[in-house]
DNA sequence: ATACTAAATGCAACTAAGTTGCGTAAGTAT
DNA sequence: ATACTTACGCAACTTAGTTGCATTTAGTAT
């Protein structure tokens, strides 16, 4: 039931304290319902005619959400951004899979990145991103 | 001395078999120097005035040291493809480090990328990519 | 040395992802 | 209902990288 999606999705963006708009609700629930990282386009694509939402403002929401902590964003070899939301994962420490060949991005969510080994000295670390590149079992 | 890193590139560029031109020359030698992965755009700055090279030749010429393995490109959270010669390195297993501020991308050259987890059934892994991503010692 | 030929280069035009500025519309607190 | 702030839509722009095609050049055979 995808109406389910759109209310979790609601009382999620409300617990931010911003505003409840139409497009935030609409893209954070086809994120909830994807589970998988998503590009700008695929999530278009998905819109359809449903709704109009224009291209800028869905980056704007991708970005919103991105910085709410409601989604975060990865960067794969095509130079696309991806977006999930953050309640399939433990925060952001995990690994991807990337298909060189049909370029499909799919979370290894029981993986967390490890980096338990010593930067270099004075450096910080904030977050970490593994990205085991191959071919998924569809292509192989 | 930068000119024997000319005298190793062109050294190296004999032994893929393929032509000896001064652009790959060039691009290599410049790589071979850096050491650390390298935007096309740093390239182009440090080739400056000393020679002419187009920016559609240097795109060609990048992709061509990574088909012939003299080097490898990597991807950033500023999506741009950095470029590093992989005779500093022990293949393509090796971390990066993004600083947030900088953008400076170093390479954890100690540090292998572990993937000894299982991939989901089917799926078969070519490559891995960590990134971890902070502060470096200068913007901490 | 000269000519030949496949490969590399340069140029111009194009694509695709994402960004910026600004006027208008719409949530929300009063 | 009103006002005020925030989000949206539009158009124009930026940036990294790509493609097609004509020209040049490295390597080779004569």
């Amino acid at each position: 039931m995808l109406t389910n999606f759109y209310e979790q999705a609601e009382e999620m963006i409300r617990r931010t304290g911003d505003r409840i708009t139409p497009g935030r609700v609409l893209v954070l629930g086809i994120l909830l319902a994807e589970k998988q990282a998503i590009s700008h386009h695929e999530i278009e694509k998905k819109i359809g005619d449903n709704s109009t939402l224009n291209r800028v403002t869905l980056y704007r929401i991708l970005e919103w959400l991105n910085k709410k902590d409601l989604a975060h964003k990865v960067i794969s070899g095509d130079r696309k951004w991806r977006f999930r939301t953050n309640i399939y994962t433990g925060l952001h420490q995990h690994a991807h899979f990337k298909c060189s060949l049909c370029t499909a991005v799919t979370c290894l969510s029981d993986v967390k990145a490890k980096y338990s080994w010593p930067l270099p000295p004075g450096y910080q670390s904030q977050e970490v991103e593994l990205t085991v590149k191959g071919l998924c079992a569809k292509c192989a």
